[in-house]
DNA sequence: CGTCCGACGTTATACGTATTACTAGATGGG
DNA sequence: CCCATCTAGTAATACGTATAACGTCGGACG
């Protein structure tokens, strides 16, 4: 009770293997009448026949399959990205498998061969900082996420444009009178964060007081960051710039604990629109990023790179979403 | 400037195809000789040799790859299934390769070809409902996740101890004064959340008032349905037991809105623990699943089932995690 | 009437690996 | 001195598929 191979289906339908293959591989115009075409699809329905990836992937020479490297999966942001890049692969017939980098501990295992398949090219994600170096030297098409364009050997780019999600977040806040902003950084060193301190500071820098402060990626150490900033003596921050909606969570649960409203004490914007963004209370004033457009489009740049073709787009545009964490700052 | 093949290394290492093969897997215990393996080891690193995966995958006759199949990755706590189940399988030279289920719209894909390579086995959780028939008809080693053991055909189960867990949001409901209980349930027909309902019915029955209203799994959606439980006339419930910390987060918001504190007027219960629950404020007492373990323990079934040994564990067990959001029912 | 051609298939082969047999030389015991 | 045993490798093969190259058999056409 082995499965059953296309050589089973011949068999069954008094034809050869090779015709079989052709039959079912769509390539019989002219070469198989209708008739034994006919007989040969039934044969391979009843006998259950489905064909040995590992077989022909290995007679093809290609597995229609990319590697996606994202720095984790529990990052809603990173599962978009999967999402939006596996629809469109399914278009085309081709697969996505992960390589979620792992954090650093443990032994730096080999993308590759974890990922138990044959590839045809890699997207990545300037944030797997961790497995970037393993992936330098292989010989795969390669298509960055959110990457410095000037900085890598990639085929294809896909950017967001970071830097004007930047701009109207801070002309929102300037319009709201706020003069005193503290940028609630990623720890995580990231070209898409560089990007958004380079310009928070270069737009605010003229009309308003900056302080940076980072913390890692977690509603809780974002939390006890912002208990610091605000328990401290002098004068408060009327906003708070956070890279990342988590971030924001932090600051504004850290607000509440003081007894600092949002918005009216206040204001907090956030970076992403994930789902958080709606689930807290207040709801999240926040740059909306098209994550699964990412994916999309990696994929849809990796496909044409594959075809040999040049793959070249503008930044993906970000949308500010004005909801109800940010207002008017206080006199 | 094709890649390099193991008989590449074999020439460059002045050996055959077949000494090279069984040096690299290992296999060459007193029949090669220690300097001639090292010849080969340093031909195929200064070559830069990777194996073909899907060469070896024919040869072998199996893939070292499972199919995890869940709803969505965006929901967290499949992203930690998939995490745990990774984790496993790369201590075993295994590799997960995903099929998230899509959402009924569009054809009803192929689960095995899309995920372009053969499998070993699959691992599926109840939830993904569309794709389980597809599932079905296939002969490979099945493993259901949160899925009712006598009603399929599967070669392992893991499952949570959710009723268990529902015992403890009864209890601590009931100590706190509670009488009149909502039940948020998910509108997603599933083993596990019928498991809870019927859990905390039975629990609550002889003690309290239970109603129950269904939502699908969003925050907004919660909103909106917990906003016309609280705005209709008659008694309002004092507490609400949620089968999911989204809803629970969209109870609260909804209590919110209406000027209910919560849980000062109105108790709120949630179930998962995601990163969500101690995102919002208040912080929500849940019921924690080790949703790691979860994949984890799936993984391990499978590789058990696949060496042919019988695989059983005892329902893996919950805790409730009592935070902010519960408090004395109100007089 | 010879030949050419289209329609319909088949035969043979290669993809790169792992593994089973086999070989050739050296060593040692009786 | 001869056979058994061990060491250190090699030759050959199969996994299942896709496809290039090759028949074969009528009929049409010059």
């Amino acid at each position: 009770m082995t499965r059953p191979t296309s050589r089973d289906v011949a068999t069954a339908a008094g034809v050869s293997q090779a015709t079989v293959s052709l039959v079912l591989g769509d390539k019989w115009r002219g070469r198989v009448s209708e008739r034994t075409a006919g007989l040969v699809r039934e044969a391979a329905t009843t006998l259950g026949y489905r064909p040995n990836l590992a077989a022909r992937n290995l007679r093809l020479g290609s597995t229609r399959t990319a590697l996606l490297v994202v720095p984790a999966l529990t990052n809603e942001f990173f599962a978009r990205v999967y999402t939006g890049a596996a629809r469109i692969a399914a278009e085309h017939g081709f697969g996505v498998v992960l390589y979620p980098s792992p954090e650093g501990t443990g032994p730096a295992r080999d993308p590759f061969a974890s990922a138990r398949a044959a590839l045809d090219g890699v997207i990545a994600s300037s944030m797997a900082a961790h497995a970037l170096d393993a992936i330098g030297d292989a010989e795969l098409p390669l298509v960055m996420l959110d990457s410095d364009p000037t900085a890598t050997r990639a085929a294809a780019h896909v950017n967001l444009a970071m830097a004007d999600g930047m701009r109207q977040v801070t002309e929102h806040l300037l319009a709201l009178g706020h003069r005193r902003v503290l940028h609630l950084a990623s720890a995580v060193d990231s070209w898409t964060f560089d990007i958004r301190a380079e310009a928070l500071a270069a737009l605010l820098g003229p009309h308003a007081e900056l302080r940076t402060v980072r913390a890692p990626l977690t509603v809780a150490d974002a939390h006890t960051a912002m208990e610091a900033v605000l328990a401290a003596p002098g004068s408060r921050p009327t906003a708070v710039v956070c890279d990342d909606d988590i971030l924001a969570a932090g600051a504004c649960k850290a607000a509440r604990r003081l007894g600092l409203r949002v918005p009216e004490d206040l204001s907090v914007t956030g970076f992403d629109d994930l789902a958080l963004a709606t689930a807290v209370e207040p709801e999240l004033t926040t740059v909306h990023l098209p994550a699964e457009r990412v994916g999309e489009q990696g994929m849809s740049a990796l496909l044409a790179v594959l075809d040999g073709a040049p793959w070249t787009a503008p930044d993906l545009p970000v949308d500010l979403i004005v909801r109800a964490s940010t207002g008017l700052a206080p006199a």
